[in-house]
DNA sequence: GTCTATAGATTGATAGAC
DNA sequence: GTCTATCAATCTATAGAC
């Protein structure tokens, strides 16, 4: 026979971690009141405060949970690879790790993309030293796809990057999971981003009028 | 001779919707006081509300200045074009056209592209009407990217397009002026996506290890 | 664990002098 | 056009009863 919530506080705790963190997300910061929090999950402000010390402890374990879901996701991805998996097998697993991510954990990924610059500032050197993990885990893969020929000579691999991981952070904006699955929006992005858009009967269309690309 | 600084209020005026900006895009609406955006101009809180009536109206002014200028700058490239330009050519010339007003109007350009949530309801109402000329403009130049044949039949048009505008908007997060011109990065992006990353050798890798698609 | 009550600071905004 | 002075509302956080 299986105690059950012998210590309720921790649901209750975890209801003021999740409404904070949509909260958070969406209204930002300082918008964000210990009393909305409150309101929301049917307690008083005072109460929040047996639970987390201060507002900014409240916002630094948001920002931690959504730092190491992507982290995490990403691992697990890795993990699932046969050893002789490819840099584009990694490529993809990055991909489709940090994209369920950020729908799984949607407010709590969008508060760790969209609060760095409105948090107090201990909390903001925190989160920047949190974010290194996740910078290192793309560089990685970015620098194998290249190793392993994956990417032409001329591209710009720094571009490529931001191209990437643009598109990823985009996801939270418009990915309705009733409409499709991740792994296919994933396999549409690899097929775009390796062979790109255009039909192979145009390409290399040579310089048509050259004189425009350098108008700006 | 030319009468200079008649009325010397409409300097103060755009200098406090500078520094509104600039405070609004980083801080968020709700952590921006009126007292600090009149600190860093020099003046009292209450001075603000002889160019202002209120925060609701400063705020709303920041946020059309901002797609006001991305839409301007768009529309300025196109009226740029010869008249036998290609739908190619278009979609440069809002890609670059909208890159630069991201870059050149940066605090406004981001306040509009992150505030939207963070608004009081009346203001957030009016700035999604105004982001509809900016979705049509980029609805045109999609279909005409495939009307003229420059997107593959299987290529999905609506996520070409989160994906085109999801980097783009990423360039405010990495661009530096000085270390590149923005007409540059606009044309290894566009080779990157009509043409693709890969090399010429890899092309069609057909389906190795297959399984590893359907896995998530 | 949650409550009531309240302290102490800060906010958007107004009135009226200069 | 900008100032000083001030108000009412709201914020985070604490103290202590239950």
């Amino acid at each position: 026979m299986r105690k059950r919530n012998v210590n309720p506080s921790v649901d209750t705790r975890e209801t003021l971690l999740r409404l904070a963190a949509r909260s958070f997300a969406t209204q930002g910061y300082t918008a964000t009141t210990m009393r909305s929090i409150a309101d929301q999950a049917g307690i008083e402000a005072a109460s929040i405060y047996y639970h987390f010390s201060s507002k900014e402890e409240l916002v630094d374990i948001v920002m931690e949970h959504g730092a190491d879901s992507i982290v995490r996701h990403i691992n697990e991805h890795f993990d699932a690879l046969p050893a002789n998996a490819g840099a584009d097998d990694r490529f993809k697993a990055a991909l489709v790790g940090q994209m369920s991510a950020l729908i799984k954990f949607g407010d709590y990924a969008l508060a760790h993309g969209r609060l760095l610059s409105q948090l107090p500032d201990k909390v903001r050197e925190r989160q920047i030293k949190r974010r290194e993990r996740h910078q290192r885990l793309w560089t990685t893969v970015f620098d194998d796809l290249r190793k392993e020929g994956f990417l032409r000579e001329d591209v710009d691999i720094a571009l490529c990057r931001v191209f990437v991981l643009g598109f990823i952070n985009s996801v939270q904006t418009w990915f309705d999971p009733k409409k499709g699955s991740l792994d296919k929006v994933a396999d549409q992005f690899i097929t775009m981003f390796f062979e790109g858009v255009q039909p192979a009967a145009k390409r290399r269309r040579s310089g048509r009028r050259k004189e425009l690309a350098a108008s700006s």
